[in-house]
DNA sequence: ATGGTAGCGGGGCTA
């Protein structure tokens, strides 16, 4: 089964890439970010077309994400339990779950992370309350002790090698010592990072700025990740970043990550 | 130190 995470930038932006990409690297699922989209606007005929089902929990404007599957989901829910740190809802849509049925039943959770900028502030606040939260519901997918992952945008670079440039992102909300030890308490907990589990050392990015020709320096940053559940790891494959694609044409500024499970 | 680009939506915010 493959499975991949994808941050789009723009659902209504990416019509001619992203199914260009899926026809190419054929996932049976794809975690998306980002659509920057309500849910009546989704044009869920288009993947429709190519084979998949389409929910989504969309969002005016900003953040959004949807699930794509041609195998079948059970137990779609929306939204990370928990509330905002004054104990009102959270309205933005940034979390979306569902039970993929392969050989093997896999719980799959898509996250588009607070980016967390400025910092110090109180969107800063609100990542670092958000990967609290984050934490408790990771806890509750270990203790169920099935295979489960939490795919996504994670706004995090967890190590200085995951740059080209760490130095000019000391300051920056997906770089600072806090972002990173709330990211670590996670994978602390007995995580799996599928990308670092199988693959090593500098040089792996997945996110390249639009500005500046970052792209053509490949000054880039890997930010989204694969943090998989012992039994999830237990049957990982392989995990590749299909990073060709930011050189196509009108891309994201983000490239799918994927995984290959025996599942 | 600054500005550089892109998306949404139709101005300014977000990244």
């Amino acid at each position: 089964m493959k499975i991949a995470t994808f941050n789009i930038n723009g659902i209504k932006a990416r019509l001619i890439a992203l199914p260009d990409w899926l026809k190419q690297a054929q996932p049976d699922v794809v975690l998306l970010q980002e659509i920057k989209s309500v849910d009546e606007n989704f044009p869920a005929e288009v993947f429709e077309d190519l084979g998949y089902q389409v929910h989504t929990q969309g969002q005016k404007s900003f953040n959004g994400v949807a699930i794509l599957s041609k195998l079948p989901l059970e137990d779609v829910t929306l939204g990370l339990p928990g509330t905002l740190a004054n104990g009102d809802p959270d309205e933005q849509a940034r979390w979306i779950e569902a039970t993929v049925i392969g050989k093997t039943a896999v719980r799959l959770c898509g996250l588009y992370l607070p980016n967390g900028n400025p910092v110090p502030g109180p969107k800063y606040d609100y990542k670092l309350d958000w990967m609290n939260r984050l934490l408790d519901r990771a806890k509750d997918l270990l203790n169920s002790e099935e295979p489960a992952l939490m795919a996504g945008d994670y706004n995090i670079i967890p190590q200085a090698e995951d740059a080209a440039h760490p130095d000019k992102w000391r300051e920056d909300a997906l770089f600072r010592p806090e972002s990173r030890a709330a990211y670590r308490r996670i994978l602390n907990l007995g995580f799996t990072e599928a990308f670092r589990a199988r693959t090593a050392g500098p040089g792996h990015y997945s996110f390249w700025d639009y500005q500046a020709g970052a792209w053509n320096r490949n000054d880039g940053i890997r930010i989204d990740h694969f943090l998989m559940t012992p039994q999830c790891a237990d049957l990982l494959r392989d995990c590749q970043i299909d990073a060709d694609i930011r050189g196509h044409e009108k891309p994201s500024d983000h490239v799918p990550v994927w995984v290959d499970i025996d599942a």
